[in-house]
RNA sequence: GCCGGCGUAGCUCAGGGGUAGAGCAACUGAUUCGUAAUCAGUAGGUCCGCGGUUCAAUUCCGCGCGCCGGCACCA
């Protein structure tokens, strides 16, 4: 006789087990006709699993959050029931819902591609007209492995094998065709609806791990109604117009060419762009206790051999050998070991620490050829690295430092909020047990103190120490890890950094590697696809450019041009003989925040007509206004505060 | 690195076993114009590279390189 109490707080009695397509009923037409599924005490389930106990039950209707991971997963059903009866043969393996949408692995001989979607799509849609009630049926462990095995199903075989003894094995029908799921589904295949899509065929490797076959993976995306998959497809449309490598070329700022995989020219306007952050950084570590060193592009590989690099990261370094000398040299992947080195050199005191060591380290690694992607992933690239040294009562304080640092230095780009990870111990590492232990209890003590909330990352961490990742997003939804901070108990080991205590006594420092914008590269790009090209005025690359309207304006444009570079902004002089209107139109369109226009009025009253990016009003200033407005206007956020 | 796709002018793209095509950009000339494209003309190509098939390959086949999308990797 359960009693269900419903969202409201009312409660319905009923005598004995009823389905939850029964109580939806009891309740009312209306929800009868719009329930999918429910959650019975917070727990999604089938419409059609009956309700014995008393409990909360809330129904799942189709626009609820849950509604639209179902749409996606029942569509992943029902996209591997099409391509089973289109390729037998083909093997079913795992098909998540994911953001956006939902993706299937199969096993076959020959890769899907793009050219076969049309013929799948329109198998799904055979299905979804069809209306296939979802039956879920629990089955015997081994009787169900037995199944799939004779089916010639060694994938599903595999899984439920691995499932824990205690899992209960479900299998859901759609029609014919069934699979292994945990469920819950929607009440049948016409819930789905028609707004779905096939996207893309990858390759994916069985279970994550590349030592395993490849699969072949087919991506959809599906939503509830054709209006919102139209969005979607906007959207990724704009997306693509953000494009960092599209905004590099199409703003001149930089190129990546064959003989130079994986390093970036950066051209004139990307390499002021690039240098206006740089700058803005320093200023930022200086005033924030760092000094600044430079260290060697090339090392004897007996540092590394002694850090541990060499041992683990060998494969992707780059050796350098000279024919008269038998040292093998490697350019650095990272500047820690040689930090360690300034460091060791001299005997330190308790006195100096915390020490903060910061380096715009250019390092090269040897990225794997699928892994490079524009500016963002690349094997030559500049950090915004620093190693504080410090003691272990000084890591939560420094951390909660460090991180205060960030938050400020991202909110002056235009982040303010952003994902934290907390990256725990990797199954292979260095050091013991103990020192982990501590390593991660002292980050998350300092997390606390800082009051930063992480998701967890499990072993995700550096082979020397547990760090966070500070995490922001593309144009295109990718993730990309930025920020970071890492305690290290086992390189000052290693590498025997060691200071002289209070005591008297020697002692190990522990060093915090951290970076707040990663690389440079990587964050420039990122940074390109949030402004989508038209940065702030500090930030613009070409900040203000002068067009003239007839060519009697021309020498003062160039007056004009040259009083505001003496103003210390990045301004050019556009005297060609085009109509202003095409002028116009062509510095929009490349992303210039600021247009002085000046025909003769302006030349005879030495003024200028100012019009900002993205409005068509004008502001017509005398000269030296302008430029002070202007220059104040075009300060770095952080020089802004301090002039207040 | 693995799976799939792609590679034609500076850019965006069309084409196709036998003289290589457009728009924009560039260049030259005319035009001097008030806030998102003035007009006319000119020039521009190892059709990614190497090999093969063929009387003939940019086109078909093979290999390589690069790029794109995933997967794996990311100190």
């Amino acid at each position: 006789m359960p009693n269900i109490t419903l969202p409201d707080g009312s409660v319905r009695r009923f005598e004995g087990a009823v389905t939850g397509t029964e109580v939806a009923a009891a309740i009312g037409p209306g929800l009868a006709k719009a329930a999918l599924a429910m959650k019975v005490d917070g727990r999604a389930a089938d419409l059609s699993r009956s309700i014995e106990a008393d409990c909360r039950v809330v129904f799942v209707t189709r626009r609820d959050p849950e509604a639209l991971e179902m749409i996606r997963h029942d569509t992943a059903h029902v996209l591997a029931e099409a391509v089973q009866s289109l390729y037998p043969g083909t093997q079913v393996t795992i098909g998540p819902s994911i953001e956006n949408g939902f993706y299937y692995d199969f096993a076959r001989n020959e890769p899907f591609r793009p050219e076969d979607f049309p013929a799948i799509e329109a198998r799904m849609r055979e299905i979804v007209a069809r209306r296939a009630k979802f039956v879920r049926e629990v089955w015997d462990r081994d009787a169900a492995i037995a199944f799939f095995a004779a089916r010639g199903e060694r994938y599903k075989a595999e899984l439920i094998r691995d499932l824990p003894q205690s899992e209960t094995i479900t299998i859901y029908r759609q029609g014919e065709w069934l699979d292994l799921c945990r469920g819950p589904h929607m009440r049948d295949t016409g819930d789905i609806g028609g707004a779905f899509r096939l996207m893309k065929v990858a390759g994916a490797y069985w279970r994550g791990d590349h030592r395993n076959a490849m699969l072949t993976r087919i991506y959809g995306t599906a939503w509830r109604d054709q209006k919102e998959l139209d969005a979607h497809l906007h959207q990724l449309e704009e997306a693509e117009r953000r494009d960092h490598r599209r905004i590099g070329r199409e703003m001149d700022l930089f190129h990546i060419q064959e003989e130079a995989v994986g390093s970036i020219f950066w051209h004139p306007k990307g390499w002021k762009l690039y240098r206006t952050v740089e700058e803005y950084m320093r200023r930022r570590l200086d005033a924030s206790g760092y000094d600044e060193v430079r260290t060697p592009q090339l090392v004897d590989r007996s540092l590394w051999e002694r850090s541990g690099h060499w041992e683990k990261y060998r494969e992707h370094m780059f050796i350098a050998t000279v024919e008269d000398e038998e040292k093998t040299l490697a350019l650095k992947p990272m500047n820690c070991p040689c930090h360690v080195q300034i460091f060791r050199h001299g005997l330190r005191s308790y006195r100096e620490l915390p020490m903060r060591m910061a380096e715009f380290g250019a390092c090269h690694r040897y990225e794997p050829s699928g892994a490079l992607h524009g500016i963002m992933r690349v094997r030559g690239f500049t950090q915004d690295d620093a190693h504080i040294f410090c003691t272990e009562a000084q890591i939560a304080g420094e951390t909660a430092r460090f991180v205060e640092l960030l938050r400020s230095v991202y909110a002056d780009f235009g982040y303010e909020t952003f994902r934290v990870k907390f990256a725990d111990r990797p199954d292979t590492r260095a050091g013991e047990d103990a020192v982990w232990d501590r390593a991660e209890a002292a980050l998350r003590e300092a997390c606390a103190m800082a009051g930063v909330e992480y998701e967890l990352n499990p072993g995700e961490g550096a082979f020397y120490g547990p760090k966070l990742e500070f995490v922001l997003r593309d144009a295109i939804g990718r993730d990309w890890q930025c920020g970071t901070l890492q305690v290290d108990f086992v390189l000052p080991e290693r590498l025997d950094a060691e200071y002289v205590g209070e005591d008297s006594a020697r002692h190990r420092p522990v060093m915090l590697h951290r970076a707040i914008l990663g690389s440079f590269e990587r964050f420039l790009g990122i940074l390109i696809e949030q402004y989508a090209g038209r940065f702030p005025l500090w930030l613009a690359p070409v900040q203000v450019v002068v067009a003239s309207i007839v060519s009697d304006a021309g020498e003062y444009a160039e007056q004009v041009a040259a009083a505001l570079r003496a103003g210390g902004l990045e301004a050019r002089a556009d005297t060609r003989n085009e109509k202003i209107n095409a002028k116009v139109r062509e510095h929009s369109l490349a992303h210039v925040p600021v247009l002085a226009v000046v025909g003769r009025r302006e030349a005879e009253q030495r003024s200028v007509a100012l019009r900002r990016l993205g409005s068509d009003a004008q502001e017509v200033l005398g000269l030296a206004e302008a430029v002070a407005l202007l220059k104040s206007e075009a300060e770095a956020p952080d020089v802004r505060r301090a002039g207040r």
